[in-house]
Formats: C-alpha cells, structure tokens, sequence
DNA sequence: CCGTTAGGTTACTTGCGAGTAGGCACCCCG
DNA sequence: CGGGGTGCCTACTCGCAAGTAACCTAACGG
C-alpha cells in the first residue's frame, strides 16, 4: 500500500537497454566476486540486478559471455585508473609511486572488480585467464619499459632487457598479492602499501637494514 | 584376450587401503588442478585414480574433504621442501637464497601440487581459503622472522617489525606470482627465477640500475 | 486508435554431477 | 571348507542451476 508499487506486484520499471546492461553487469561483479564463476547462479545475479533471467541471456548472453564481459570491462578500468595516474615525465621511481598509488586506490574503492578480476577469473582456465593475462601482461610491459629505460639510462640496456621482464613480473605480483593480503588486512591504510614496496623494490632489503628510508621526492 | 585381465573386463586389482588412498589423492590433485574444485567432478578422479566413486566416498569422505585433504598434503609437502632447504646459521640472503631456491625446485617438480594451493584453493571462499592462507601464513612468518632479525642485528628493531610482516607478505607474494607467471614461460631455467628475486628484493631497483648484481657467497 | 517492437515476465525442460544402496569377489582364519 | 570381513563395482536417485518457450504490456509512430 504506499503509492507506488501499485501495478502488480514488482514489475521492473521499462528502462533503456543501455542501464539495464550496466545494472546487470555490476551485480553480475558483485555475485561473481563473492561466489566465484562456477557457484555464481544466474538467478542471484538477476535477482541483485532486480530483472528476471531472461534479459540477461538477451542482453548479455550465456554465463560464459557475461563473465567475460565483466572481466574486461573491470580490467579496463583498473588500467585506466593506473595509467591515469602515471605522469610520463616523473623520474623512473616517481612513476612506479604513482602508479602503484592509483592501483591501490582503485583496490579500494572497487574492491569486488579486483577480486572478481585476481581470485575468480584466474582459477578458471580456459578464456577468462587468458582474459586476465593479458590485462597483466599489458601491467608488465609498462613496469618491464620502465625497468629497462632506468636501466638504459645508464647504460644496462642489455642486462636490463633479459631479466626485465622477469622482474617486472614478480613487481606486479608483488603488487598484486600485497591487495590480496589487504583484503584481509584492511586496518592498513592504502598510502602505506604503495611505500612497503617502494623500500622494497627500490631500496632492496639490503639498504633497508642499513636504515635506509625511500620517500617521495617532496 | 592378453593373458591378464581374463576375468570380468577390468576389474581394479585388490589393493590395501592406503596404497588406494595415495592413488585417490594423487590424481585428485591432477585433477583438481586441472579444473578447479567446482569442475572438477568427482567421476574424473575415480576414472584418473582407476578406482570407482564410491571408494573415494567410503575412504575420504565427500568432495570437499577430498580437496581439504589434497590442500593439506600439498601445503605440507610445500613448506617441508622449503624448509628444508634452509641453512638457520647461514646470513639472512644466503638463508633467503636457499629458500627460494627449494620452492622453486618444488614447484618446477610439483607443478600440480603448486596449482592446486595457489591457483584454486584461493578461489573457493570459506574452509579451503583458510587452510592455504594458513600455509601463506607460515611463509611469511618465515621471511619476516628473517627480515626483523636481519633489522635487529643492527638495531632497527622496531621499524623492521612495523612493516616487517607486509614486506614479507609482498615478497612471498612477488615469489608466487613469479612461480605462477613461470608456468606460462618454462623456458627459463628454475636458478634463475630465484637470482632474479634476490636481486629485486635484495639490492632493489636504485642499485641494480647502478650496475650491481648480488650473487650467493662463494 | 491501432500495429509493432522493445522491455519484461512466469514457468518450464533438461542435463550434469554429487552422493548412495545394495551386491559381488577375493582372501584370510578357523 | 565355510564364514565373514574387506576391497570393489554397477546402477541408481535426486536436486540444482543453465538455458528457453511462450506470453504479457507499455509506449510510440503513423
């Protein structure tokens, strides 16, 4: 009895294509990051956008096709955020603070898109990993580049090369797994992450215990 | 109509019990690391072990004990190869050092093994999270022992234990994700992963674009 | 004011896979 | 040579969730 509801029951309001797809696919981040792809029913995910089955398939096809569409849209967004926050002509170090700044803002901010985009699509093979290697791959190439133009700076181009890209992996993942042990760490302010890892991969354990300290240039 | 399997077609020989337990798991890990825990079905594990279903259930309960015990077995063999590797009077690198070594070996033998904890346990919330995180746990309580002794022996106890236990997580973390992104790139030799990782965490960046290169003592 | 289409739904079919009931066969021990 | 226990299997039940058929209705153009 309050004023509206007052057709039948709950019928969902007509709205354009366009915001029912966007509704959609964030409940269907929402049921995915919280159940995974294979336990994730259609059911949940319509009943958190609030429209019946049915549109889903037709908007968005199969479960398959909309996992997919979430995983590539999120990964979009988290690369944006990171390359937005990167300023090209910042010292090699000053970049790697700001990105790694921006990736965990984001982390924060859309807490499901990460754990839909690390923990969920990476234990299912097949496309949906391949989906997420490369938006990693993408991540590592843009550390991997500026590994090796510090590197080619003073002359290491060579050596720079054949283990950058190693290095860079194991940055990213680094990265990567320090907002995974956040997810159960949240009492950690998001500054203090991005300077964990500053020290850690630019000072190197060995400066640290000589009481060396990274720190922003002003 | 070779000279064995005269009887009915194929009929699993009599084995005891715990000979059919090892079976069970071992290919329950193939399997599960193959597929994941939801897709993996039960029916492939009997057919890869060469037993029928119901003596999965009769001797290691339903699906989900299954995978707790194949988390189990796998976590423990995991960090006794780890630590048993590790020289405890050794210098904290050289201790490092070995460390990584032996899980890199350990992985480079177990790979299966190695999916299981890191790709799939992680992705299935509740009970089996908790088991792996508990072996993480272990991980890190190993490397940030490490890096607060190394801290104190020259007296910055207090600041090496503040971010000690996030810096650890980011190390184990970065050795994880490079173990992870070696199985997409085997043609690197497993030696070098762990080189690569000491050079990252122990000189960092701001020497190694110096020119400076760490290598084990003698 | 009527047809057509795009937004929306209910209620079904279907297949897959977890888990089980009930029974056969081998071997040891008396 | 029996029993009985332990290893092992065939052949089912049954529930859940993916995907679909068939239908309803608001709105807009002519």
């Amino acid at each position: 009895m309050t004023e509206e509801a007052r057709r039948s029951p709950e019928r969902a309001k007509r709205l354009p294509r366009a915001v029912r797809e966007k509704q959609i696919l964030d409940a269907a981040v929402q049921v995915f990051s919280r159940h995974g792809y294979h336990s994730a029913s259609m059911d949940e995910v319509s009943e958190v956008a609030g429209v019946s089955k049915p549109m889903i398939y037709s908007y968005l096809g199969a479960k398959e096709d909309l996992f997919i569409h979430c995983i590539r849209r999120e990964a979009n967004r988290l690369l944006a955020a990171v390359e937005a926050g990167i300023k090209p002509d910042l010292a090699p170090d000053m970049q790697l603070w700001h990105g790694l700044r921006s990736f965990y803002a984001f982390v924060a901010e859309y807490r499901e898109s990460w754990t839909v985009l690390h923990r969920q699509a990476m234990s299912v093979g097949g496309p949906f990993a391949d989906e997420v290697n490369a938006m990693r791959e993408r991540a590592i190439e843009l550390v991997a580049a500026l590994v090796v133009s510090a590197g080619a700076r003073r002359g290491l181009a060579e050596q720079a090369e054949s283990s950058g890209e190693g290095m860079a992996a194991a940055l990213v993942g680094a990265a990567e797994s320090l907002a995974d042990w956040w997810l159960d760490h949240s009492d950690v302010p998001d500054g203090v992450l991005a300077s964990w890892l500053m020290n850690l991969v630019w000072l190197g354990f060995n400066d640290l215990v000589e009481g060396a300290v990274w720190k922003p240039a002003e």
